[in-house]
DNA sequence: TGCTATTTTCATTTTTTTTTGAAACTATTG
DNA sequence: CAATAGTTTCAAAAAAAAATGAAAATAGCA
């Protein structure tokens, strides 16, 4: 059996159309909202609903995308943890299937996305507090209630992120 | 007392300029975060440090913006509720305050940007598991499983934004 | 090891987003 | 109500982001 034959036994069975659709379309806007590009959200969508895995060749193909964008989608889901390879014996091609289990994507994107800023965020407080001007400055009260509201926004963040993460055990 | 009497009168107490660079750069990149232009994050983190309220044409020259991109920025800010007008006797110009209260900036974000999206969601899952193939279908299973795990996901946000609303009374 | 299938990289092109600047509009005041 | 200060709008320009496609790199196989 070659792979040409794979292939066809593979995708005998086919996703419904529209449901496809449905899901690229779902998965392209909530990419979008964590500012992910449009074919990112293309791949996982095509992945999501595909029973079997696929090759990169079909995720270009399937979506119209040129080969070069599928290797970065796939690239970038790879680093998020939202898809995984699955051997095909007798292929040497990677195969692709989407990890469907939400809380390990979002929680990567939290700890690679978010919990950067938040550090960078703590120390430019901390840079802040020190050009304040001296305690008989006439705004003293003011820039010292606006360092104190960056700090609890700033606090209430480092804890809010991590039980979000939890809280998405889905 | 003519209007720039009065400008140079506000201003005789500056905020210290590395306060004010530190400001500007820290809501530049949390308004990117919320996926907002740079000229948004620029202006909010002008204002948020100035105890005095500024005219559009002070934050342009401050920042060495064009009118047109601070009179954008200000008309998103201030749909966010992010910023508020201050009146100034004996000005005719509109005096601009940050918003200090990140509360009401995060939560209007909330209503205004995501729960439209899940509302969309839940219909658009409706609609998939309508195009899921018959039970005797070999795949039926994973179909089930796959809209399932968007249920949950669907409703642990429902549950999720307002929480978040709630706890980021700042 | 050399051959070939597959994947990655990256300079270039395309598309999208943001900014500009000037005209149109609005509101205030003399 | 005319003059003008202030603001908004929007077409065009500039900048930024994403996609392409072909060359380079890599990996599996004979």
């Amino acid at each position: 059996m070659d792979a040409n034959e794979k292939y066809s036994l593979q995708t005998k069975n086919e996703v419904p159309e529209a449901l496809e659709l449905e899901s690229i379309d779902f998965f392209v806007r909530l990419m979008n909202l964590l500012g992910l590009p449009r074919s990112v959200g293309e791949i996982y969508g095509l992945l999501y609903f595909n029973p079997t895995p696929l090759t990169m060749d079909q995720v270009a193909s399937k979506l119209e995308i040129s080969i070069g964008s599928a290797s970065q989608g796939l690239k970038t889901l790879r680093s998020l943890k939202a898809v995984k390879t699955s051997y095909v014996q007798g292929d040497r091609r990677d195969h692709y299937l989407a990890e469907s289990e939400f809380r390990r994507l979002f929680s990567t994107f939290l700890n690679d996305e978010i919990l950067p800023h938040l550090e960078s965020a703590i120390d430019r407080i901390k840079r802040m507090e020190k050009e304040i001007p001296a305690e008989s400055s006439e705004d003293f009260e003011f820039y010292n209630i606006r360092i104190e509201k960056l700090k609890r926004l700033t606090k209430a963040s480092g804890r809010l992120l991590p039980a979000l993460a939890r809280l998405l055990k889905l």
